[in-house]
DNA sequence: CTAAGATCGTTGATAGCTCAAGTATACAGA
DNA sequence: TCTGTATACTTGAGCTATCAACGATCTTAG
């Protein structure tokens, strides 16, 4: 108890210190991460986020639901997310024909081009920052396990 | 490309998956969990952070700047983070003898006793929305991969 | 002893997100 | 058909954290 090792010594031993290292780990990638985007494209990872999810859906469109689900924002979240991408022109509202209620987010030709100008760099990041800490194998395990993780919440159709 | 399941199957296949799966991880366990820790005991999961580092420091006292290294906040985030906590009574400043710029966070009586408090319930969170998915060689395991992870930046002092 | 540079901490402005509330539309049952 | 409830989205207020700039103090080299 007089020793100094601060974020270790206080879980040291209990299957809490794995939680703290989760929460620290994502903290400081998440960090340097954004940051890198920032600079080099304008963009947050949330943003991103988006980008990717728009790009490879069908027609390059989401519905504003599905894309807060899926990227595990709030409603209000995605709106004012959108905003930032449509006043930057990367993506558009389109409206649905079968229900007025809702609209979708649709990737601009801007936008595919922005993704796809962006992808590599990120990719790259994302290899030096985390992936590559692993082996092939290792990789896997990690996914495996970080897959049995609840998502759940968010979504109340999970349970469908 | 016409299929839809969303998050996965942008990603299926590469590491990236990996990552994708960390970060969707950490939103949804990281809202369960705070959404709880506010509802029982009217604190951030950042609040708790720092309770813990001071509970278990001597003299339950750090200076700010070693707290923002360890639960990897700004300088000027562990300002206002602490102004919360010293506004409830949980932690007091303490000026240093020896250094006059430095100040250090302390834990007031009702700060150990909120912090004791707490402790137990927002553990066996952790242990039912994290740990508990996985068994005890797993845990370790994946403890074990996270702690390979990068958490320089903050503390530039870590080459040394 | 003094000047230059680091370090510790706070503050103003701002970003990104949340919650709560509100509008509008859809749908299901009497 | 009307009424009630669920769903889609937006908006205002507020919270947490950031960055950039600043004042204070310490340290080191001339």
């Amino acid at each position: 108890m007089t020793s100094q090792v601060l974020s270790t010594q206080v879980t040291a031993g209990s299957e809490l210190e794995t939680w703290v290292r989760f929460l620290r780990a994502h903290a400081a990638i998440t960090r340097q991460l954004s940051a890198r985007l920032e600079a080099q494209h304008g963009l947050t990872l949330s943003d991103y986020d988006v980008l990717v999810q728009l790009y490879f859906a069908p027609e390059q469109a989401l519905r504003r639901v599905d894309l807060a689900r899926t990227v595990l924002l709030t409603a209000s979240g995605i709106t004012r997310l959108l905003d930032g991408l449509e006043r930057s022109g990367w993506v558009e509202k389109r409206s649905c024909k079968t229900d007025a209620r809702v609209s979708y987010a649709v990737l601009t030709t801007a936008g595919i081009a922005k993704f796809e100008e962006t992808q590599a760099s990120h990719r790259a990041d994302i290899e030096e920052l985390f992936s590559s800490n692993f082996t092939g194998t290792e990789g896997k395990k990690l996914g495996e396990l970080l897959g049995r993780l609840p998502l759940a919440d968010t979504s109340p159709a999970c349970s469908a």
